[in-house]
This record gives structure tokens, sequence and C-alpha cells, in this order.
DNA sequence: ATTAATACATAGATTTACGATGCATTAAAA
DNA sequence: TTTTAATGCATCGTAAATCTATGTATTAAT
């Protein structure tokens, strides 16, 4: 019942969509630092998660990379495609609704309620 | 991406564990009711999720079942253990830190950030 | 020289919820 | 009165998402 990791479930490429739309270009680790420096390492994305949420973001046209070059490495920077913009609005729309709608659901009290 | 579905893992057993902490007896088809009620439909939970879930919590031994005839029918009250309640309270204490982290990470701009 | 951090990637396992389906009772509507 | 909708339980197979473990390679720090 390690809440944490199923409770992200759903949430990712919100976030990967969210952090794009403000850094404009970022790249796979750094996307991952930024998540863990935001959420004061409440949040961790591991590779196994990220990359592959990357490469569909990519395949549905979300997203796009260009490949830099840094010494000998290659790395790859990412930013939003046109599409990729709205689908982040649409994305955070409901990510904030959703987050409102559980909030309601377990701090509010029924008017009928009891509890014991 | 159509949200809603996949946001919602990994809240269902705490929304129902919050539900029975409130009513202290509910059955089966009354929790379903209760989350579509108190969510004005947003959240609708499935039979294929609640039974196997409820099952699930019985298993743990957080959940109890009392079978009682209404009719020709048997209905199945389920009510928390100890175990349960105490499980209910981390189980929430969780969510609601879960739903602050994301909330911060959705709707705060980076100091350094800009956004285009 | 060795360790830690950076940076990418994938395969397989696990978990979760859902759709479809089935059975049966009861209330409402036609 | 017949039919439909709602009530109430249940399970099987599927799909989606993330994680663990593993692998490769470069670079910075100790």
């Amino acid at each position: 019942m390690n809440s944490s990791k199923e409770l992200l479930k759903g949430t990712l490429t919100t976030i990967i969509l969210k952090l794009l739309s403000e850094n404009k270009r970022m790249y796979g680790y750094e996307l991952a630092q930024a998540v863990k420096e935001r959420t004061k390492g409440k949040i961790l994305i591991k590779e196994g998660s990220l990359y592959p949420a990357l490469h569909k973001l990519e395949q549905k046209e979300l997203i796009q990379c260009e490949k830099v070059n840094i010494g000998k490495r290659v790395r790859k920077y990412y930013h939003l495609t046109p599409k990729g913009k709205t689908q982040k609005e649409v994305a955070i729309d409901e990510l904030k609704e959703f987050l409102n709608t559980m909030h309601q659901l377990i701090t509010t009290q029924p008017l009928y309620g009891h509890t014991q």
C-alpha cells in the first residue's frame, strides 16, 4: 500500500507537459531533477517511467526532440509542439478538477453523515 | 488520454476506507452511489473495480462484512476493522500530501522559470 | 583509481482499474 | 401485465501505467 507510487499514475505525462510549457526545452534527466526539487523529494520519477513516457509523447507528436552534443554525449532536448501546448492545457485542467474533486471527497463530511 | 480513469489509480481503496470511516457500515452498491453523489458524477466507481477492491481489503483484514437478508437478496455490509481505521488515517494523510504536492507542482512557477 | 553523478535506454513484472458479461431480485413504467 | 430500469452481487480477460533491474557510456569528484 505504498501509495505515492500508485497515486502517481496518470499524472506523469501531465507533469512533463507542464514543465516543458514553463521551460520550453528540457532533457530527460533535467525533468526528473526538476520534479524532485520542486516536490522536495516527494515525487521521484524513475528512468524506467520517464523515458518510455517521453517516447510515447513524441510518438503522439505532443513533444519533439533535438539532439545536442555535450562533449562526447548526446543530450535529447524536448520541447512542446503546438499540439502539445493545447494538450497541456487540457491535461492541466483535468488534473486540477480531479484534485479538487478528490480533495472534497476526503475532507467534506456528508450532510447526513455521522463520524463515529 | 482519458485521464479521469488513470488518475483514479491508487485512490480507490482510500476512498472506500474514508467512506466506511464516516458511515461505519455500507454495502458495495451504496459505496458506489455515495461516491457518485458526492463527486457530482465526476467519479464513477465501476463494479469491475469495486468488488475486487472490497475483497482485497477484506483479505487484508482492513474491512469485515456481515451478510444481511433483504427480502430474498443478500446484502453484504462492510465495516472497518481496528486495523482498517488505522490504515485509513495513513492512507488519507498520504493522499492529502500527494494532492498538496501535485497542486503545488502544477500551479507554482519556479523562481527562475519563464512562461513563454 | 574508484566512486558517484550524469544521461540515455529497454525488457519483464506488477499493479490497478475497466469493459464485458452473467445471474437474480425488485420497482417502475408502458 | 409485460417490459424496462434499477438494485446487488460477482468474475474473467484486457489495457495502461509505472517500477525494478539491468545495461552502456561519459564525466566529475574523492
